[in-house]
DNA sequence: ATGAAAGCGCTAACAC
DNA sequence: GTGTTAGCGCTTTCAT
């Protein structure tokens, strides 16, 4: 037979399928040596649970739903990489769904995990998105969800993120401890939330640090290795080079190394290069990357542990927030004139 | 309320669930206006279709399970990110799970997977699953089970590999048409089914070709990026020096420039270095790695048509095999005198 | 210690 | 066109 089901095991034993269905989740209704019995002609005729059916009576399907941008962003692989680590030591399966920064397919993603009936939700949002309305849903329907990264403010759901303000100033303080004062930033599309707060800190710090800002060395564009290059190509036909180049994510970081390379610039010689990033990226750099570390494994597992204490109500749902910190690791494309590092 | 079901619409507007139940899946039997009425209520009233009960009844999850060894490895999630490409817009979930590379969880993961009745399974076997069981077991219950990158032969599923041997013996033919003879290989290691195949091809050509094969250029190591780095430093050591390195995977091939730098050796100038890669990381070395293609998307891809196909029924399932191409891509990393590549 | 009855939310088959 | 009946596989009372 190919679907064994419990009433299988019962007819079999000519016993009810109470008792079957009993002595397979160890109850202790159930005496020792029928529990015996029982399992082991489960196991003969190869029984498997139909958890659909127990989803179905239980109102829990220890699913998790979780809806990211993109999975080729190594970032997000991370993150979901330890979402899944932790999930799966807690019982807990996840659904996996990707919006490719599109707001109708998380929209979509989003109605389909609640058809599914998710016991909880992990969201990243994606850069489009601004219509509440699915997550107004969300909330009515009272399932536990929990933004990570991007998140909308003023809702009622948890959200963890990194807090990117005292990572820039911290990094920067050190940088300009070390003597920089002309330092360059590629800010990314200032229109998104990411892009404004990551430049509010540098110009912050500059600002505290009596640093004039340089209005050409404050450089918009996207967020891709090719928005890297040609940021610092303008750089470059300026005339006028900084000491150090600010970076808001790994990818510009490259397509700045790439720019910088081909015109002869040595790092960290000639030219200092350091940004938003995460430890396990600074080996794909050579030299290695200085970054302000935003450890996505970090992120993950937190958001995750939160998201399955509001599940199990260990915890008040909704309005819970984790920020991870960030950390400044030197590496190798910013000379340290002080410590020599 | 929170949950509404198609009997609160059926109570609300004095009629039978069914009529319901039909109306929402737009039935012929139901007229216009009664349809209209329906899906209007249940709209105000936030019904949200409950695919946990439909699921139970059709015997149909439209759920395919995922088995991978680590998405922290972007070929596995680049893979994946193709693979939820692919079934979302064929409307089916995906349950992601991962296996660390241990037997046992990767076990666990597929007894779960089956408990949730997925439709079919999607699974590349981790180093070192060497146990059939459970596979025995999915056969047996008729899941369409399609391996991808890593599999078992000799069973009933199907599987999507790359070929190996024709993708090395072309490259190499390549390299050795520009000149070369003096090809050192890192292996990977020999016990695994991928370093033992890659390194046929490697021997293979290299003796077609006549060039004699040394034994201390063959150096085994393992798959990670210390595993280059420390064959090259053998490779140093032993005062012998190729003209070119083919390595096993981008990591191995990281590390090997990596070792190369360190020890003021140019690329391509002094030593190449090829490899196993994809397109999308030869952006991360410098100068851009020469790689034999594997395209993780399109492996991806193919394997979830192919699931889907034995899922519906398409095709018939089982035993159907797919080689995915590999394609030599000249970059920067191996000097091409030839061609002037 | 074992079992009968009822229900989770939905749908297919069959009346009316 | 609309509704009734029965059942997907399991579990939770509540009897016996």
């Amino acid at each position: 037979m190919v679907n064994i089901r419990q009433s299988d095991i019962a007819k079999q034993l000519n016993i009810s399928r109470v008792t079957v269905s009993k002595a397979l989740r160890d109850h202790p209704d159930i005496s020792r040596s029928m529990k015996k019995k029982i399992v082991e002609t489960a196991a003969k005729m190869g029984y498997v649970p139909n958890l659909i059916a127990r989803q179905l009576n239980s109102r829990r399907t220890f699913t998790i739903g979780i809806v990211v941008p993109d999975l080729e962003n190594s970032f997000f692989s991370y993150i979901v990489d330890s979402m899944i680590d932790y999930a799966t030591g807690h019982n807990y399966y996840v659904i996996l769904t990707v919006s490719r920064e599109k707001e109708s397919i998380e929209k979509q993603n989003l109605e389909n995990l609640i058809g599914m009936r998710v016991d909880g939700l992990l969201v990243c949002l994606s850069q489009e998105t601004t219509d509440r309305e699915v997550f107004t849903k969300v909330g009515k329907m009272n399932i536990p969800l929990v933004f990570f990264d991007r998140a909308f403010k003023n809702m009622k759901f948890s959200r963890v993120v990194f807090d990117d303000k005292p990572g820039a100033v911290n990094s920067l303080n050190q940088i300009i401890l070390e003597g920089y004062t002309k330092i360059a930033n590629f800010s990314g599309y200032l229109k998104t939330n990411i892009g404004k707060e990551r430049l509010e800190g540098f110009i912050e710090t500059l600002t505290k640090n009596k640093i004039p800002i340089r209005k050409e060395w404050i450089i918009e564009g996207g967020f891709e290795l090719n928005d890297g290059y040609e940021s610092f190509k303008k750089l470059i036909s300026s005339g006028n080079l900084p000491e150090v180049v600010f970076t808001v994510n790994d990818r510009v970081a490259l397509g700045a190394y790439k720019a910088a390379k081909e015109s002869g610039l040595r790092i960290p010689e000639d030219i200092g290069i350091f940004g938003y990033g995460f430890n396990e990226i600074t080996d794909f750099f050579d030299p290695q990357l200085t970054v302000i570390n935003q450890d996505p494994r970090k992120m993950g597992v937190e958001a995750c542990k939160l998201l399955i204490n509001e599940i199990e109500k260990k915890i008040k749902s909704g309005r819970n927030k984790i920020f991870i910190e960030e950390e400044f690791l030197w590496r190798k494309s910013v000379r340290s004139k002080v410590k020599g590092k």
